[in-house]
DNA sequence: ATGGCAGAAGCATTCTGA
């Protein structure tokens, strides 16, 4: 089963790059960030031409979160719910289309566009701050209904050092600050793993390059870009890559999509759990 | 230290992103 996410900064500006994609990849799930556009206007028709079903969470202008599947998603919720702790008042943050969530093939998809922040001593670094404590209180929730979870989006965080190209220039800024990665762990606390580093250890792997500088063409990136699974996933984990050269298309997104693979086999056999078992695995 | 590049809105230029 193969789960991709991508920030393609606009759906409609980056549709036939899209759909040239999943034709080409063909993955299962397919969690769009950034696709700036309101749902009675997003192109659902190509997507479902190509044989995907598409939840839409979007508005004007901003932010905007997709999921497109070959199994249509159930029980699909838009933006945070549930959150136990209500003194982070969690109606403050529906004005911003960041969150979709839903159920496919037994997993709970968690698709994510954290806010970028700006710089440290700003409104919007807080509000990044807040938007994080939220997502970990509905994390919370989620993992006392069990279950697996795949985290995934644009967390506009490098995890460590490792994920920046001159660590040195950024350190202590934004996406790269102690403040971010101490409440991007407690996001994750351990139940929770970036699945890229289970299968690379070293540096030089990057999901965004900056549209200025020639920041792609001099491979100076950034890993913001990330896919989580819960533990009981990782041994399922076949591989996590990111393939870097849609960033190369003419007219491209500043990201590059992320993919997992995962063994699914005696999950799958759970499916067909019918009175009229003609599925005999 | 600053701006650089791109998209949306909307028609000149501003806002936002990372």
């Amino acid at each position: 089963m193969l789960i991709a996410s991508w920030n393609v900064n606009s759906i409609r500006s980056r549709l036939s790059q899209t759909i040239d994609w999943i034709n080409k990849v063909s993955p299962d799930v397919l969690c769009l960030q950034e696709t700036k556009v309101m749902d009675d206007s997003f192109p659902l028709e190509p997507f479902e031409k190509s044989g995907y079903s598409v939840e839409v969470y979007g508005q004007k202008s901003y932010n905007g979160v997709a999921i497109i599947s070959k199994i249509k998603a159930e029980n699909v919720k838009k933006g945070f719910y549930g959150c136990a702790d209500y003194d982070l008042n969690i109606e403050s943050f529906l004005d911003q289309k960041r969150l979709i969530s839903a159920e496919i093939n037994g997993i709970k998809i968690i698709n994510v566009y954290v806010p970028n922040g700006s710089s440290l001593d700003s409104d919007k670094f807080k509000y990044k701050i807040n938007w994080l404590n939220c997502l970990a209180s509905f994390l919370d929730e989620e993992e006392k209904k069990g279950g697996m979870i795949c985290l995934m989006g644009d967390f506009n965080i490098a995890p460590s050092n490792l994920d920046i190209h001159d660590p040195k220039k950024y350190e202590g800024g934004i996406m790269a600050s102690d403040i971010e990665r101490n409440v991007l762990k407690n996001v994750l606390k351990g139940r929770l793993i970036d699945s890229f580093r289970i299968f690379e250890e070293n540096t030089g792997h990057w999901s965004w390059w900056d549209y200025r500088n020639n920041a792609y063409e001099l491979n100076k990136g950034w890993r913001i870009d990330h896919i989580y699974v819960s533990k009981e996933l990782t041994s399922k984990l076949k591989s996590c890559v990111i393939d870097s050269l849609p960033r190369a298309n003419l007219r491209p997104s500043d990201h590059a999509p992320v993919m997992i693979d995962l063994n699914l086999k005696d999950i799958d056999t759970n499916l067909f759990d019918e009175e009229d078992n003609f599925f005999e695995i």
